[in-house]
DNA sequence: TCGATCCTGTAG
DNA sequence: CTACAGGATCGA
């Protein structure tokens, strides 16, 4: 599921269903998920609040609580977060659910139940957050601010990207698309590339971003046309072995910090 | 900066 | 069976 896009759609819908809702109680099903914070003690801490308002840092998801409470959800690998019409009938997978007023579910659904949950006093959000960057869909990112950044960093292109502390949202598979945009091989020093070609990634992390999260709004919308997955085209993740739809060169596959990089060899450098 | 780790599901 | 998965953190 989730980067930048897919959990800003996630925050989007919620804004639609759930704004306002009054929590009747909250129930933790993995206590991991909330760990080190203690299942018992955040269950009775979120009864009984309302659900103001829904942010995004990065991909941290904000359910704004009353009282100035705040929980923060991290969907990770194969973490969802919405709305169900009965909190009774809930897909496998939930390892977290608030039952709404009126009967209505919010559901934490994740398989792999690597995602989190905390809750945060309004205080303590802050210093939770402080190693997340710019939003790269903001005012702030802008291309001189990007720049300034990029020079700073010995790290590869691709692990620069995917770092949350400068450019926050960006994941494994939109770090590659920008990277093939904009011309950029995925494992040069950063502080190395170019300008023209620095300037052409911090505007294609914008373009790669705002088409993906407009297809990750179609997927959420109306069952029938688009059914669960991505309608983002993909030039090179996932494609090994496959040709490059520009230069018609091979799209490879490497290991970077644990994690697979998909590249064209041709016209990446 | 790398590798292991947290988990479960699915594809080959 | 093994490999791998759209993430992040921790310790060596």
């Amino acid at each position: 599921m989730p980067e930048l896009p897919e959990v800003e759609a996630v925050c989007r819908k919620l804004r639609v269903q759930a704004r306002g809702a009054r929590i009747v109680r909250m129930r933790v099903e993995r206590p991991g998920i909330v760990q080190p914070q203690s299942k018992t003690k955040i269950e009775r801490e979120v009864a009984d609040c309302v659900l103001e308002d829904v942010e995004r840092r990065g991909k941290n998801i904000l359910l704004r609580l009353s009282g100035g409470r705040v929980l923060r959800v991290h969907l990770r690998m194969t973490g969802n977060l919405y709305v169900i019409p009965n909190v009774r009938f809930r897909p496998s997978g939930t390892r977290v659910w608030w039952e709404m007023e009126g009967g209505r579910g919010l559901v934490f659904e994740d398989s792999r139940a690597l995602g989190k949950v905390h809750l945060y006093s309004a205080g303590e959000l802050e210093q939770a957050l402080e190693n997340v960057g710019v939003e790269p869909l903001s005012e702030e990112f802008t291309e001189a601010w990007f720049v300034t950044a990029a020079r700073r960093s010995r790290k590869p292109a691709k692990l620069f990207l995917m770092d949350q502390q400068y450019v926050a949202g960006l994941g494994n598979i939109y770090a590659a698309e920008a990277l093939f945009r904009a011309r950029v091989h995925p494992e040069r020093p950063v502080c190395g590339v170019s300008k023209p070609k620095l300037a052409a990634l911090h505007s294609a992390i914008r373009s790669v971003l705002e088409e993906a999260l407009a297809s990750a709004e179609l997927a959420y919308a109306e069952p029938g046309r688009f059914v669960e997955g991505e309608s983002f085209a993909r030039a090179v993740y996932g494609r090994e072995a496959e040709p490059c739809v520009r230069c018609g060169g091979r799209i490879r596959r490497i290991a970077q910090g644990g994690r697979s990089t998909y590249f064209c060899a041709g016209c990446q450098r």
